[in-house]
DNA sequence: AAATATGATAAAATATTTTTATAATCAAGT
DNA sequence: ACTTGATTATAAAAATATTTTATCATATTT
């Protein structure tokens, strides 16, 4: 088996049209119909039922060939570009902002004690998009944060910390001073949040829907600092599992007394079939160390 | 990218000799050098290091494609089998005789009434090897019992049902009144268990274990009726979740009274990658129907 | 230093894939 | 019913890719 074929046969099953899947791919059109069937020799059974005029039809069998072609070629692609970076000498590390404020600078001490430090290239995304990067092979490893813990296949992952959600205000702020707060209680506040992308928002949604309330959202925005400044100007108030500034009196941390609330699990995570060399393993220890 | 070039660059990680690899795929030894050239010139990275007299050493890219050239393999097998056993008709169902004892009937019922019990092949192993099967391929779908909710790389699974081990006694049997047992009491008893491949053996040898006793294994067999009848007969004891015959009157379960009492979960099992046809989505639905 | 084992290379032979040119099929419009 | 246009299939030739045969190069062992 051919992995051109396979994208020859993925190609078809998304356009449906021989001419137009050979001329994405800049061949003829037989070398297609060439390629489809040697797949269905090989495979000895239909694949795509032809029609002209008609659109094609997918039978069973290319049902369940298309699922694996798909994991074939994806996993050829990894394979290309784990490959192509493993020259670098570098780990790639995903990490998310939040998950970078608040225990990055534990991580970045071991790290650089150990020489480490520079052999880090990190990618601050969301955590979706890191998720994402990951599963490309766009990244080795990445510390992420998930409101349940992680399930996803081809992915393992290796909790190192779960706290709940909690409400950040000013110490001026009116809730500075009592013992927390019900989350219905904060229909009349003012919130800055992270732009979209961040799972904090997934929280406060679903949160705020079970109180029968939209959130008054004054700010959005994708940097830590600036919504930790925003908070200790008495803006608005902010919604975290926890900060690094926790013991930082500017800013003061609120309990939610609601049950449920939901918590904030973060892990290390990587690809199943990602072979770690030795300086990547040495990395990935060391930040296990740290961190677990 | 090519499987058949995978399937040599494999065999020489494992083997570790070209001539040899060459000889055990029936081809010259140049085929081998080639094919790992075209390998090595494609993902532009030494895959392995020759020296001659010695062993071949692999690279850290060598490595990570071995990882992924293994997936394309195995996910080219499986679509190979799957198509196949398409074209059967009918849907190969791993069985393991507890489950099926305990839960097959209500399963047949439904499936009868809706004509699809001939359409049902049915494969009788024991937990770890139904598995194995069916992520071989040579399954299609599975009922089966586990401690905890399998978490299976590549594998779906839909729990049904939960419920703790007990004790099974004859009615004859000193404890088959009482209304529970510590498990450390049963140090004196005779019991009657399952061949080893059976979960249940797992189990009760961490029980045992944590009672700090062996249990005095009198017989062992892998049909469940047997087991059933030498308990009725009083000759020991059993060890089960449940049992179909929890109704019948002739043998009678008594509750284990220690704390953490582990649990049988009984799930349906198929692999992610499956594509089930029409007739096995309906058998599937009528299974789902018929136990969650 | 010779023998042995192992892998690489060149050139030829084979096999596979792709292209070009053309045919066949089907649907829709006239 | 006939024509047209769009689409897929086929045959033969050309282009590529893979494998073999024969031989060479290198390292290890004796």
């Amino acid at each position: 088996m051919n992995t051109r074929d396979l994208e020859y046969f993925i190609a078809l099953t998304e356009i449906k049209n021989f001419s137009k899947v050979a001329y994405k791919f800049k061949v003829s059109q037989p070398t297609i119909t060439f390629a489809l069937q040697r797949l269905e020799r090989e495979l000895d059974s239909k694949l795509i039922l032809r029609s002209r005029g008609h659109n094609l039809a997918i039978t069973d069998s290319g049902e369940q060939l298309l699922l694996h072609a798909r994991a074939i070629i994806k996993h050829g692609q990894l394979a290309s570009s784990e490959i192509k970076h493993l020259k670098d000498a570098k780990l790639r590390l995903g990490l998310p902002p939040t998950i970078e404020d608040r225990y990055f600078a534990v991580v970045s001490t071991k790290l650089k004690q150990h020489g480490l430090l520079n052999k880090i290239e990190a990618v601050e995304l969301g955590s979706a998009a890191t998720l994402t990067a990951l599963k490309n092979g766009e990244l080795d490893l990445a510390l992420l944060g998930s409101i349940n813990p992680l399930a996803e296949s081809n992915i393992t992952s290796e909790e190192f910390d779960r706290r709940p959600f909690a409400i950040y205000v000013s110490k001026q702020h009116r809730l500075a001073n009592g013992n927390g707060v019900y989350f219905k209680d904060l229909k009349h506040e003012d919130f800055i949040l992270f732009k979209s992308g961040f799972i904090h928002n997934q929280v406060i949604s679903s949160m705020a829907k079970r109180s029968h309330f939209r959130p008054n959202v004054v700010f959005k925005s994708s940097g830590i600092h600036s919504i930790i400044n925003m908070i200790r100007e008495n803006v608005g108030i902010g919604f975290f599992s926890t900060l690094m500034s926790d013991s930082n009196s500017d800013v003061v941390k609120v309990k939610l007394l609601d049950r449920d609330v939901p918590q904030f699990v973060t892990s290390i995570v990587y690809r199943e079939s990602h072979q770690f060399n030795q300086l990547q393993t040495e990395i990935l220890n060391q930040i296990r160390a740290a961190l677990i």
